[in-house]
DNA sequence: AATTTTGATGCAAGCGCTTTCATAGACTAG
DNA sequence: CTAGTCTATGAAAGCGCTTGCATCAAAATT
């Protein structure tokens, strides 16, 4: 049938590229570019003659060439903390379903809490086309904010919002939240409590939580030192070794909050493991809402957040920014707290 | 201190591309580029006056137009069912991290177990340039294993081990860990068994893991109406329905099998709800050994994979194909069951 | 029948980089 | 002093695509 020349499609040949599609359908490489980009623009005949020739070849389009040409990439990306645990990964998904549906796609990329791999992510993924970026909480070093103006990169930051910021962001009050939970456990009877934190520095998420701590218990004339203070890394495991570390001291608190659910978790193991009764003997409490936090026995006594609703609402924001709309107004998400079993009266 | 003409930074200004990099620091694009690849190729006086240009303009190499011009990316993608629940996280982790050692980039998306999904993110990332990838499981359209193929592009399945299979693959032998798990099961006396697995089709390391089953039991004389199956998405609530379902029945079994842990977790705490003492009314095990296995209550006995070291073994593998070596065998890799509080004897 | 409109296609100019090859100057050696 | 060696750099040819503009034939309008 085709007498014209082609290339084979053995061993060390090329990849077949737009322009062996065009020889092979016996067209221009424009015609093949628009039946790939707008396929009604093109004559039915000519389409089809066309797709043959791309599934013959097994031609797949060169998205750094498309992307140069087309200075679009249609695509977003995110920098998140860490993929090990599940506590992004629900925001992101509905993150990534809503960008979808507007034709993006995601690039996530994670930092592992480190600033320095952060700013490498960045870098990447805008060296790899991303249009927006959508990263966790604000604390970053302002070069870095800098660098993105320049490039005119939208950034939508997330899983915080702070009144005092003035940069777009979608998420909720962590100072609020913290204290909120905070009013509940003092209307409980606890003055002494246990805080176990991820690092404070360069996460102003850990520092607010910490700060709504502080607010409510200064409203109801507790001294610092009624807060035992532990940072850790985010797992399991450290949450248990803060925990035994917090119950060595001398002056024992009644309840122990975990800065997240995954450290509140590794907390109430290790209570248990010790003896304690939860929530008789000891309260603890977490933040977030993860499945964990249904599993584990008793179930934790948690502050929910609205994950789904955040991603999905981040990927509207972050489109349109991106459209150059204005964005006038950060949005505050509202969080709940969810009393399970890990949380009682003070033991007197 | 420069009098060349710069183009402003401000207001709808076109980005700093490596051309104005050059004009900027007063030299070729050649220069810039070696600058940026191969440093100690060029004077370090010239090398200074790059960098402080590339500074000054906020310049990022684009990754499209690197990785057409150099014909390299060093990419390498990885599609997993899921990001939602752990279980590939831990793996994953391992895996970008040994990659970053040999100086690849990893590109993750997810198929939601949906072999579509996964085709379109296979291409996608080949569009982006992956150099390999890494699937998991064996199971999917042979059209694909061809597309990949003709395009050269190294395959490297994991999760799964398949004596019968002749790809690259490192992992796991699915049927051999549950028919191991089951023996041991045998010997403690349980006879009715209930499975709660994954969707089978499209899913070989759930049929796998099924044969596993019934092997063991074919081998113990057991007849098949001893083992009763429900099929569901993984996610822990699934795996509480599934669990009421079986319990529905009217022989219940005496063992209650998970696919994975989340469905053995969802079942615990179903069982629990339901009244069942765990281990002395009814039995349950999971598979994974996820960080969620550990803490519930009672933890839970389930098939211990070496994820980290597969992902790292994965990341080598996967490398040295890229770099045109022959991978003469696929690997694999020894579980273990971890007894830990949720699986006994059979009460009589 | 003459003219205008429309639709399908091709031509060719980039998009932002890397890399081969050439060149020019600075050294080294004879 | 001359030839040979290095080293640092530049010129320019692509890499695989998109798209504005031009072209031409067929359909629609007058």
């Amino acid at each position: 049938m085709n007498s014209n020349k082609k290339k084979s499609n053995n061993s060390t040949e090329k990849l077949a590229t737009l322009a062996d599609v065009a020889e092979q359908a016996q067209v221009s490489t424009a015609t093949v570019s628009r039946c790939l980009n707008s396929p009604d623009r093109v004559d039915p005949n000519t389409r089809e003659r066309v797709f043959k020739a791309i599934d013959a070849l097994s031609y797949t389009p060169n998205f750094g060439a498309r992307a140069m040409a087309a200075r679009r990439t249609q695509t977003v990306g995110a920098v998140i903390p860490t993929m090990e645990n599940s506590i992004f990964a629900r925001g992101i998904q509905a993150f990534q379903e809503e960008l979808s549906n507007h034709g993006f796609t995601l690039l996530v990329a994670s930092s592992s809490y480190k600033p320095v791999r952060e700013e490498e992510q960045i870098k990447n993924l805008i060296a790899r086309g991303a249009e927006g970026l959508l990263l966790i909480g604000y604390d970053r070093n302002p070069v870095i904010y800098e660098f993105l103006r320049n490039r005119k990169i939208p950034v939508l930051v997330t899983w915080a919002f702070d009144p005092a910021e003035s940069r777009p962001a979608i998420g909720f009050n962590n100072v609020e939240a913290m204290s909120n939970l905070t009013k509940k456990i003092l209307e409980l009877g606890h003055r002494k409590f246990g805080f176990i934190t991820a690092s404070l520095k360069n996460n102003d998420r850990a520092r607010n939580r910490l700060k709504g701590i502080q607010e409510a218990m200064k409203k109801a004339d507790l001294p610092e030192k009624n807060l035992q203070l532990v940072q850790t890394n985010y797992s399991i495991e450290n949450g248990s070794k803060a925990f035994e570390k917090i119950m060595g001291a001398e002056e024992r608190p009644t309840v122990v909050i975990g800065g997240n659910d995954v450290l509140a978790v590794g907390a109430l193991r290790k209570a248990k493991e010790m003896g304690f009764r939860i929530p008789d003997d000891l309260s603890i409490t977490g933040f977030d809402d993860i499945e964990l936090a249904q599993v584990v026995d008793p179930p934790l006594t948690t502050v929910h957040v609205p994950h789904r609703r955040m991603g999905t609402r981040a990927a509207q924001i972050l489109v349109s920014l991106i459209n150059g709309e204005q964005f006038e107004k950060s949005e505050k998400l509202q969080t709940t707290i969810l009393f399970r079993g890990t949380l009682g009266h003070a033991p007197k």
